[in-house]
DNA sequence: TGTACATCAGTGAACGCGCGTTCACTGATGTAC
DNA sequence: TGTACATCAGTGAACGCGCGTTCACTGATGTAC
């Protein structure tokens, strides 16, 4: 009950809470989604396996853990993504869809992980929070392209639309159903074809 | 070792195959693809734990028994969306989508299932087949809609984007991560909406 | 600087549990004569 | 039609396993005086 924020790095162990949340990536990277149990991953940080329980109330507050710091730096690439381009172009936006592709490439399990927890059910508030913060770099991309506010409701719209289209395509690359199809062309070819059918057109008044 | 095929209905129990198949689907529907065991399949059906393994090698060939299934069904639902409506047609099109997505809405569990199979490794050659036919359900639409062959490069990549578009949105539907974005509207319209984007533009020679 | 004390991260043993899979078996069904 | 036999779907008991979680504990660290 003091009034120091919890900074307290190196205590007994160094910082366990942080270690256990990268077994747990890693395992959930390795093995799916599922394939992760408290004990192998305090196996992995070198701990008992009563350990976790210091920090974590039960296996689902784990699995929050993890998915609250994939959410952070999914959104942190999609950011750095954006400002590669000139703000308001369609190149901005292809990039922060390519951010996202890559994301879900480079961690598979991970992003399957975030988009699917049902056991931990996802509907924890900061979680939530989040989501919306990484829907709102596409919105604000989307807006500055369609010279509109945020909260519009065209450039709502339009900026699910382009997301779903960057999700579905996520998920199809990762599942390797992408190979279906026979004629496939490159990340960014495809989705600056993409933002500029949704972009492209005139928007209704 | 008889010639005869494998039809055997009505044997000891009745048709314990598919009854098992049934009780893993309804299982993996409420507790998630991971949320099954043999034992609790074997419970509902109303057989000891080892009864499944006289039709099944083991867990994983179980559940790419659902998968198979399921497959077969959505098929079946696309091919019903495409003959709603006019050969070649823009609805056409986007009823197929309909059927997928109302696909996952009905049996998200399921369809996650499909989609995210890593444990009983995906790349069995029947079900690799079936994701093939499925996805040949879209492209003969797209093709019809265009005027072209359904082999041709333009068809291809177009489908392909048709695709991503409807399983992004499929699974941020049933993530419910679509409340994210406020402005919603219904299905169809955004279908067409889509559609038209992908397939309304001139078609490069 | 030194001492006494409070804190709390991590221990290690233990628990009860349900699981996947195996095994020798039983007994209902289909078939050949 | 009746009998003998082969088949094989389902049984029930058993196995070893790793899991999530609890508990009383210990001992290193930080702090107050």
């Amino acid at each position: 009950m003091t009034d120091k924020p919890a900074v307290r790095t190196a205590y007994h162990h160094g910082d366990l809470r942080a270690q256990l949340i990268e077994a747990v990536r890693d395992l959930v990277e390795r093995h799916g989604p599922d394939g992760f149990s408290v004990a192998e991953a305090a196996r992995r940080a070198g701990v008992s396996s009563a350990a976790p329980y210091k920090h974590f109330k039960d296996r689902p507050e784990i699995l929050r853990g993890v998915v609250s710091e994939a959410m952070d730096r999914l959104r942190a690439g999609m950011e750095a993504g954006a400002a590669a381009y000139p703000h308001g172009s369609i190149e901005a936006v292809a990039a922060v869809g390519r951010a996202y592709v890559s994301f879900a490439r480079a961690e598979p399990g991970v992003f399957r992980l975030v988009f699917g927890l049902t056991e931990g059910h996802a509907d924890a508030p900061d979680l939530q929070a989040k989501g919306q913060g990484c829907f709102g770099v596409v919105l604000h991309a989307t807006a500055a392209c369609l010279h509109l506010q945020p909260d519009d409701r065209e450039v709502q719209s339009r900026a699910y639309m382009l997301w779903s289209f960057v999700h579905g395509h996520s998920f199809l690359t990762i599942d390797q159903k992408s190979t279906v199809a026979s004629a496939r062309i490159d990340d960014w070819t495809y989705l600056m074809t993409v933002s500029r059918a949704i972009l492209g057109q005139p928007v209704q008044p």
